[in-house]
DNA sequence: AGCTTAATAGGTATATATACCTACAACAAC
DNA sequence: GTTGTTGTAGGTATATATACCTATTAAGCT
């Protein structure tokens, strides 16, 4: 960053298409040069690492081999403050993005924004601010309220009935149950009995379909 | 296509970086113009529709909104036989690449591929070759197993059998379903008991993992 | 202090499932 | 024609689950 007004870029995605694509993108915008791609994130870790000076951005993709882009950003935050780190996803689901604002991206635009929109981005970024796509807002919220709404399902279990429902998924009978957590037959047809209430089943074929939906197992 | 030389292509992909992507990395091919896109396959459709001799190649993305990649080179293939189709894919499973085939498409990349690739892909497939990403096949053997096995896993239960355990995971009891299918509950049970060798597992817990594990339910 | 919930446990029934057994008719395969 | 599978059905037990009920203890909340 010799030059206070030129971004050096690091370009990470685990597909050539893209990378060659952005490259394609930015090969008449002076200010933005790439100076490096990787493939996975722990290339691009290790280049970022041989020379850190030599890069003031990050571009990345989420989904990587090795190393993810949420993990690569941690890491890249930690290691290397000056970095921006803008990640670029294929997905706009909810957990994606919530990592990437845990992992302190700058930015966060999907592939199905434009050039326009990238280099908005990257400018915005590189300036020291950050790019939230705009379309991401009504998919968060969505995917938010469903993902909500399982973790609500489940947390209506007590403890004590995820556990014992997580046995009889593993095909114990409940007298097999009271014996593995110490505690009368009778305690366990009771849970049983209010799992079937909570789960809004009437057997445990229905507790174990539940449980699956809503990832015990 | 009054110039023999050339390549006339219409681009679809519901990601616009992918295909700002493309087009930059095409510019510099002066046999290889990008004469329209679309964002969805219905939208790849009415361009073409409209005019089919202003093309003699279509570029298209696998999931797209409206019209899906697949459906889209069907209705190409019939209506428009003299448009050569490549398809561009983010996924490498096997249904998409089945599908694709059946589909009759002349090529099939996927998005990890390089500049390099897609250029030769291009070039084979206007000149009335085909192109498939040698990636694919490992990945096609792999899931084509996977979801062999999963066939055969099922075919080794009778028709009657995964009635019975599909009627077994709505909740119905045995007496329940041996009235629904005019039997005996005495052989409903019967069946349960061959359910249990044969999924082996030694409840209706078991049988319930497997139903779903195996795609009944 | 009073209220609620979770977790514990027991009683008493009944319902349902599970484990073996035999048996027979239809059908396909060798 | 014999063999094997599927689907049917019954007998006889036992094991397990399910449906109600009450009741105590500990913990947390207002």
């Amino acid at each position: 960053m010799e030059e206070s007004g030129k971004t050096h870029i690091l370009i990470a995605d685990d597909h050539q298409m893209v990378i060659d694509g952005i490259k394609s993108m930015l090969s008449d915008r002076e200010e933005l040069i790439v100076v490096a791609e990787a493939t996975n994130g722990q290339m691009a870790l290790d280049i970022l690492a041989a020379d850190p000076d030599r890069f003031n951005l990050l571009l990345t993709d989420i989904s990587m081999p090795l190393l993810s882009g949420t993990d690569l950003c941690k890491k890249v935050k930690m290691q290397f403050p000056h970095v921006q780190v803008l990640v670029l996803s294929m997905y706009n689901n909810v957990p994606a993005v919530k990592e990437a604002i845990a992992a302190e991206a700058d930015g966060y635009i999907l592939k199905n924004s434009g050039k326009k929109e990238l280099l908005h981005a990257l400018h915005r970024i590189s300036n020291g601010g950050t790019y939230y796509s705009q379309d991401i807002l009504p998919i968060i919220y969505g995917q938010y309220q469903k993902q909500k709404e399982q973790d609500e399902e489940l947390s209506q279990l007590s403890l004590r009935e995820k556990e014992i429902l997580a046995l009889i998924l593993k095909e114990f009978t409940s007298e097999e149950i009271a014996e593995k957590l110490f505690i009368s037959k009778k305690t366990v047809d009771n849970h049983r009995q209010n799992l079937f209430v909570k789960c809004n089943c009437r057997s445990t074929v229905g507790l174990v379909k539940y449980a699956i939906k809503y990832g015990i197992g």
